[in-house]
Order: structure tokens, then sequence, then C-alpha cells
DNA sequence: TGAGAACATGATAATCAATTTCAATTACCG
DNA sequence: CGGTAATTGAAATTGATTATCATGTTCTCA
């Protein structure tokens, strides 16, 4: 059905780990989600389609999609829970946010990741990860 | 004795805000404190000079620095403790973070600057603020 | 200068997200 | 199938931060 179930599937065997309802479940809601999603609201949503599923568990296998390289944690605004959104290595991507309407948008700028290997060579750092966020007005937040 | 310091009370007072014993203490300590540093640490450090301040004035007083723009909040990776650093606007600056020891180096590039201003500009965004954080190995991690 | 009003302090309690605990349940290897 | 190790969920716990509140301090203005 869906290759990113599978994904897991595959991590968790190599594991040792079972491959249970719960955890299908969760991940399934999960990978049907666009955007950002916070443990909690996961929760509200895996609830709907496959009840009985605990916060805990929710957690838990965001925690195991995060190390099986599925799903990535963000941490927004300095004071908020942490989101999790779907990790696609092809695709990275940084974060633009209006720090009116909480508006966020998506962008990839290859030449600024160039140049962030550039400054970390200079300081004898190899970059592995990287996080920027711009914060800033949008353009109905500017006019209006 | 201290610019920031004389900073600081001006701030209070235009606000209304008192000028403490404790406010004082807290803001020296953090002003004569480079890098950065949690509320917990700021606390003990604090105590040693003047014993008898608390923790949720250690706090309350960073976040009035804060405020009053003198001081920074960060939160790097997802350790769920914030840190403060002094702040110059004159000298914004992004971080470089070791993954494996943790160590810390700042650094500044007006070029990446340039190229956020551009990639907000083409989604209608204006930049007020950004964060950009490096995570990689540093050279003494990277040849243990 | 001194009294009073407003603000500040600090111990403790409360919050909130996230993790740990643990007894009961379940997956899966042979 | 049967046994064992992993998993689950409810409840308790943690850790950072914030709110409460009775008491103490600062500063204004007469």
């Amino acid at each position: 059905m869906n290759k990113r179930i599978a994904d897991l599937n595959r991590y968790l065997a190599d594991k040792g780990l079972k491959i249970t309802r719960q955890r299908e479940a969760v991940a399934q809601v999960f990978f049907d989600t666009d955007g950002h999603i916070s443990a909690e609201e996961l929760y509200v949503k895996v609830s709907r389609s496959y009840p009985g599923v605990g916060l805990t568990t929710v957690y838990r296998t965001l925690k195991l999609l995060k190390e099986a390289g599925l799903a990535k944690e963000r941490r927004f605004a300095e004071d908020s829970q942490g989101v999790f959104e779907k990790e696609d290595t092809a695709r990275h991507h940084d974060h633009l946010i209006c720090i009116r309407c909480g508006k966020i948008v998506e962008f990839k700028e290859p030449l600024i990741e160039k140049l962030q290997d550039e400054v970390a060579q200079r300081h004898g750092f190899s970059v592995e990860d990287h996080k920027m966020e711009l914060y800033g007005l949008c353009s109905s937040c500017r006019t209006a």
C-alpha cells in the first residue's frame, strides 16, 4: 500500500522491534498529513480513525519515525511544543514564518546551502544538518 | 560603571519599573558572562556573588532583559532548556554547533542574509529576524 | 524627609509537554 | 502452539518555566 509504511516496517524488523496495529495506525495518519502536526494533534486525528491508541504511543511512534529518518521534529516559537513533519530527504527545505498571522511557507535555496558549507569549512566544521527560519510579515499582514 | 546596567535602568525607569538590588545582581553577572547561559546556570552563578536571589527572579530578570533588547533567548537542537546571550544588535550572528562535543562557534555571513531577503521577497515576505543554525562536526571531533 | 501606593521578591504551587513506570497484553521466532 | 521479549496505556514523574500571594522595597510627591 504505502511505501513509507514499508520503510518503517523494514526499520522495525532490522532493529528487532515489532509491527503493531498502533504503530501502523499512527504512521498511516501521520503520512497522510501534510505540513506540521504536534503529537497532541496527531493523537486526536488518530483517535478518530483508530480509537484506543494512547497519547504515549503517539509520542513513542513519532520518536521511532524520527530515528527511522521518516519524520523530522521542529520547534518554531521559543515557547511552543514540538511539531513533526514528514522527512523527505530529497527535498530538504527551510521556513518563512509570518510573525503576525503565523502563516508558514516552505522554501529551498541551494545557494544559501552552498554558502553555509563554505562558512562551516572556514571554521573547520562539516555540515550534517541545518535549521533556518526567517521571521517577518507576509504580504497580507504587511498591507493590513 | 557599566553601560549596559545603565541601559537597563533607563528601560526600567521608562516603564515605571523599579531598580532593585536583585535585578542589578542578575544583570551584572549576566553581562559579565560570555557565550550562552541558562537561567538555572545563571542562578547558580549569581548565588555565589549575591546569595539570596531567587531562581524566580532570575527568570523574571532575563525576561526583562529580553524586553529591553539586552538579551536574546535561544533554543538549540531539541533541547528543552532555553539559553540566553547578550544581545549586541550591531553584531547579529548565527551559530555553528558540533553535534558530538557541543562546541558552539558564532559567525556572520552578510551574503547569506542578502539571499534570505531575496528569498523572502519572492514569497511576498519582509524579514524582521532570522535564525540559522548549522549542525555538524568540528575539526577535533572529525579527526577523533 | 516620610507616608503611601505601586511594584518586586521568593517560597511554593501550578502548568505543560514529554518521558518513565509497570502490570497486563501482544507479536513473532522456532 | 509456547515462551520470551517487546509493546501498550494509564497514571505517575520529570524538568523547565510561570503564576500565586503574603511580605518586603522602591520611589514619588507633598
